[in-house]
RNA sequence: GCGCCCAUAGCUCAGCUGGAUAGAGCGUCGGACUACGAAUCCGAAGGUCGCAAGUUCGAGUCUUGCUGGGCGCACCA
């Protein structure tokens, strides 16, 4: 559809110059907002007309006139106050549909997009935060994927940061526990390690001269030996399993993981680092407060929160801040740092994929090329803009302007609570709470809904809505379908909001399976594919069937509101790839959501009003095929990319 | 203090590069199932798009100012 609409302004753009000498910069070309008006319209008219000093409608009467012939307009035409409105041939437009939606994704090529996302602390479980985070990222890689670029998706592990000390020392001082204990534990350790986790926080308020321990375990964290070190190991692999596991039931996966430790090991940070003083990008402090420190200056309005017009890269006792080793892993993703991680496969997921990670041990050879990309996407909520922004000026001092742009902070708001939702889990609130519009969730204090808790209740409440409605099938089949649909309303509700909107997490709208959600596009698509299945038995055509009449259509229906009613389910099934391409260059994933519910509703509506298998007229019912076959098989790649899978029944 | 974000129906939110009569969902009220499966559909009520100027043929959308709310501005990450 964006092809035609190019192809239309130009035409326009030409007929214009020609006739009178000029034309807009840029020609618009849009969607209509009623059938009557066309399939396409431009205002350009309006434009023109006090240029010209002439009437629109006039205008837009020789505009129409005038146009040439292009394939795939039946006409053109001036229609209200002066806009000009197109109408497509339709049998062309429906066998361009069935083609485009009969094609393949292309096979990845070209330059390389890393999208890096999750980057949870691995010190307890996930919350509903972080699948925010994870479902963005996953399905932007998708999205990604299915315009053929090559992705390789990273989920950095900080594991030598003060939330992996504070639960080293949950297990060493307040458990009393080393590695092998940590090792032999049963159960959801994500999950204890989050109760855990929240006492240490307390524990700290209640005798402060604990908060000393971090120091030492911090040092041993990063030199890697001992029983800290020992027991860290086992705690953040186990985590990060948990993770993996967590994020692998709503269908989020990962091609590397890059562990802070070996960015410290692999010496990244002393390679920067040398970059950094030898582009004079950073200056040493010689007195003052700050004396000893190595600072990068920063200027310009976007900087303007800065206090001291600095930001402290190395510290005066010699380490380096997050900035520091944020900027060393800026620069190993774009292949500017002439260095690299030895890599070893990490585990492999049940879909067979492999998910590998960044080492310090031996390593294996045979590993896929990681890092080098062209373009890199950092699915990172909003709080930490100021510190991405930093992170980027670093690549700009370096010298590397194009690849400061092509490093892309994908910002998106907090997930907070309801004050209702808040209460629900047992959070004591004052008064002053209630009336606040939100209430944020603390790791720390161990205040959220964890990510595997709310799978586990949108399951539960699934399974009982197919109980009631397939009391036939096996248990296994009812567990799978409603997994499927858990999936699909968790992924839809985590992106039908606009990215820099604040997530107010309210239980009853995220267990919600009806109106607009994802069991409700899982739902249309379930009917339309149970149309084609109910006639194959009954010896009718099957999709298969249904696709080769696609590409042959002629698309001929009796004029009236029936017509109309098929032909606007053709034009909105049409629109999928255009809204993909808008919501990924916008970084705006809602957009995909909302057609994708638009889309489903219409097909609902459509199915309540025209059956299938019941008309008798074979022009009709030939027309019916198609369309719901067109719907049926675009709407599948859609939801594919959202991530949402496709139950069998409901 | 400085910077970023948000403000649209009772509630939660859409509204694409400015374009034709501002749309959904939930909730409320009223209808439609011996079925291509009602997790659905149809209808009704409900909005001075926070306020005020400005730009424009045209502003929910752009500019400026203001009001209210959220977040950020560490030798934490």
């Amino acid at each position: 559809m964006q092809a035609l609409k190019d192809e239309i302004a130009s035409a326009i753009g030409r007929l214009l110059t020609e006739r009178y000498g000029q034309a807009p910069e840029r020609i618009v070309v849009e969607y209509p907002p009623q059938t009557g008006m066309g399939d396409l319209a431009s205002p350009v008219a309006f434009e023109m007309a006090k240029r010209l000093r002439k009437a629109p409608r006039a205008i837009a009467a020789e505009l129409a006139a005038g146009l040439p012939a292009i394939p795939g307009v039946a006409r053109v035409e001036a229609g209200g106050a002066g806009y000009l409105n197109v109408f497509l041939d339709r049998a062309a437009a429906v066998r361009a549909l069935a083609r485009e939606v009969s094609t393949p994704p292309a096979a990845p090529s070209g330059d390389k997009v890393i999208v890096e996302h999750t980057n949870i602390n691995p010190n307890k479980a996930a919350h509903i935060g972080h699948l925010r985070n994870a479902v963005l990222g996953d399905t932007l890689a998708r999205c990604l994927r299915f315009f053929g670029r090559r992705v390789e998706v990273q989920n950095y592990i900080d594991d030598t940061g003060v939330q992996v000390a504070d639960i080293v020392i949950g297990f060493r001082d307040l458990l009393k526990q080393g590695a092998a204990e940590a090792a032999a534990f049963t159960g959801r350790f994500d999950h204890f390690c989050w109760d855990l986790y929240a006492r240490v926080t307390e524990m700290y308020a209640a005798r402060p001269e604990t908060r000393a321990l971090r120091q030492e375990v911090l040092k041993a964290l990063e030199e890697r030996h001992g029983p800290i070190a020992a027991l860290a190991d086992v705690i953040t692999h186990r985590i990060v399993n948990c993770h993996l596991d967590t994020m692998g039931r709503i269908g989020v996966r990962y091609d590397l993981l890059p562990w802070e430790h070996d960015i410290l090991a692999f010496r990244f940070w002393d390679h920067a680092f040398a970059l950094l003083k030898e582009k004079r990008a950073i200056e040493h402090v010689g007195e003052g407060a700050r004396s000893g420190c190595w600072v990068m200056a920063l200027e310009g309005e976007r900087f303007a929160d800065l206090k001291e017009g600095e930001k402290i890269i190395v510290r005066s006792n010699g380490t380096v801040t997050y900035v520091g080793k944020d900027i060393a892993y800026q620069l190993w993703k774009f292949g500017l740092l002439r260095s690299d991680f030895r890599y070893a496969p990490f585990r492999d997921g049940s879909d067979g994929q492999r998910v590998w990670a960044t080492t310090s041990g031996p390593g294996e050879a045979a590993h896929p090329q990681f890092g080098t990309a062209a373009r890199v996407y950092n699915v990172i909520d909003v709080r930490q803009g100021y510190l991405q922004a930093i992170v980027a000026e670093g690549l700009r001092a370096l010298g590397h302007r194009d690849q400061a742009d092509r490093s892309v902070h994908f910002s998106y708001e907090m997930v907070a609570l309801t004050p209702a939702s808040a209460e629900r889990l047992g959070i004591p609130l004052t008064d002053e709470d209630r009336r606040r519009p939100t209430i944020e969730m603390s790791g720390r204090r161990g205040l959220g809904v964890k990510a595997d808790d709310l799978l586990d209740a949108l399951e539960a409440g699934a399974l009982a809505e197919v109980e009631a409605r397939n009391a036939d099938l096996p248990a296994g089949e009812r567990g799978a379908l409603a997994r499927a649909i858990a999936v699909g309303a968790l992924r839809y509700f985590m992106i039908k909001y606009t990215r820099n909107k604040v997530l107010a997490f309210d239980f009853d709208e995220a267990l919600s399976f009806e109106g607009e959600s994802g069991p409700y596009v899982q739902y249309a698509i379930v009917r339309a594919a149970g149309i084609f299945e109910k006639m194959a038995a009954a010896g009718g055509p099957d999709q298969e069937a249904a696709a080769r009449a696609a590409l042959e259509e002629a698309f001929d229906l009796p004029e009236g509101e029936a017509a109309e009613e098929h032909w606007s389910l053709v034009t909105q099934v049409a629109r999928c790839r255009e809204t993909v391409e808008q919501a990924v260059e916008a970084l705006e994933l809602s957009q995909i959501a909302k057609y994708a519910f638009a889309l489903a509703q219409r097909f609902n509506s459509f199915y309540h009003k025209y059956p299938v298998m019941k008309e008798p007229d074979p022009r009709w019912q030939r027309a019916r095929i198609v369309v719901t076959w067109l719907f049926l098989a675009q709407m599948r790649r859609l939801v594919d990319l959202i991530g949402i899978p496709v139950p069998s029944r409901m």
